[in-house]
DNA sequence: CGAGTACTTGACGGGCGTCAAATGATGTGG
DNA sequence: CCACATCATTTGACGCCCGTCAAGTACTCG
């Protein structure tokens, strides 16, 4: 659960958003003291759905969520991943209505987002936040468009290290994915039968481990150049990391 | 090329933006006299470079864009297109690098974007245009994670006949579609010999014409009912339409 | 009229999907 | 603590959609 640890490091929500801008002081004892009135989500709950008005501005403290697209045949295309520290509802435009619907992938805490004063540190991390999101989005096109089964499982484990990284919820390459292959193969616009022997010939190349909920990627940066990948930037101000 | 005409309508560019929210007046006038300062581009020139800070906010007036990605090894995605009223450089987050090269399909104008006052209907427009953005990439990504290739294209030409028809340049079903068969399979995730073996199937069952650069869809709620497709909505103020 | 570009068509192969079933985990109640 | 249901992973056989390679046919333009 989301706990505002006695003394030493920041919670890992925080700590992420504190990695898009500069916060002062007073900014993360307002996140801290939001994430003080924090909410519970079990496992595998629909709680925005695609087409509905996009409810208040919310911070996911701990917990996985996918960004889902049904099709009326029952074939599913996830869109994306959420993780700590990421921002749900943060549309600029009026009266927004949600463009995917979101399910909880795991047990899951949210708090409300604290309002951001029009030209503070918050504001440029929440749009920050919104620029990384679309540049995920971008990711996922070239990675479903155009790259091999390998290809795309490796992007796709790099992207999430990347991100968890600055949450610090990883350990060297290793890190939790409470994912199932099936749904890691309606991420990458592969079937699930697919996903699993494209697992195995990775695992037996030496490129990963995986059990028990846990990923392990033996050399990050190997990986990345093998397939190309490059780090998202989407800010000259941003540090070359996620 | 751009042509604020004597009295009639409105050029396509700013009809399709003012179709985003009520404009007043002034703000119309303000439009229109940025898009006198319009420049030329010859078609085929990479005009922002991915990774390159992001030039000053424009306004596609006339031409196609399209939004790529290069993969190391030669392989190409086309992110999305960028059509008349589209805006180029909407970045909220504080110096901007660019996500994507931006390529000129065909001769092309473009003119600054004036800048929007902080609560003015014109940043309404700008932000419901970059939420459009983020829906089509969402449709985009559905496109080439679970469609087959006749739903693909489909799907796409149906997104580009909605949003050209803000801009009132379809004719009935009908528009004009300045691209190869071989940029279409960039975008769709394809060959370019598949794109072609599609799109005879698809003339050949009469959901489609497609000679000089013009595209007829025969019934395009039709082809939309026939492969589940619904018109993007992304705010509750926004009319049924793209 | 020749060169370049886009479109068309065919033959063939492979990556990935489909179908089916076995094996292994996880959890719940008796 | 075991019986049993449920869910996730694994493996095999087979086939199709789409990619690859190659050649031929229009168009356009200098």
């Amino acid at each position: 659960m989301p706990v505002v640890s006695g003394g030493q490091s920041k919670p890992p929500a925080i700590r992420r958003i504190a990695s898009l801008a500069p916060l002062s002081d007073a900014e993360i004892s307002m996140l801290a003291r939001a994430s003080a009135e924090w909410t519970h989500l079990t496992a595998r709950r629909e709680f925005v759905i695609e087409g509905d008005p996009v409810p208040q501005m919310q911070i996911l403290l701990s917990g996985w969520v996918a960004s889902v697209r049904q099709l009326a045949d029952g074939r599913r295309q996830i869109l994306g991943f959420l993780l700590p520290g990421d921002i749900i509802g943060l549309c600029p435009q009026p009266e927004p209505l949600a463009l995917s619907t979101l399910t909880s992938l795991t047990d899951v805490s949210v708090c409300p987002a604290p309002r951001s004063a029009p030209h503070g540190s918050l504001a440029r991390a929440y749009a920050m936040a919104k620029a990384l999101d679309e540049a995920h989005h971008l990711a996922h096109i070239c990675r479903v468009g155009r790259l091999n089964a390998q290809e795309r499982l490796a992007d796709l484990l790099l992207e999430l290290h990347d991100r968890l990284e600055l949450a610090g919820l990883t350990d060297g390459g290793s890190f939790e994915l409470p994912l199932t292959q099936e749904i890691l193969a309606d991420a990458l616009g592969l079937t699930q039968v697919h996903v699993n022997r494209t697992l195995q010939l990775m695992r037996r190349s030496g490129d990963l481990d995986w059990k028990e909920r846990r990923v392990t990627l033996h050399d990050p940066s190997a990986l990345a150049v093998k397939i190309g990948r490059d780090r998202v930037r989407v800010s000259a101000l941003q540090s070359p990391a996620v």
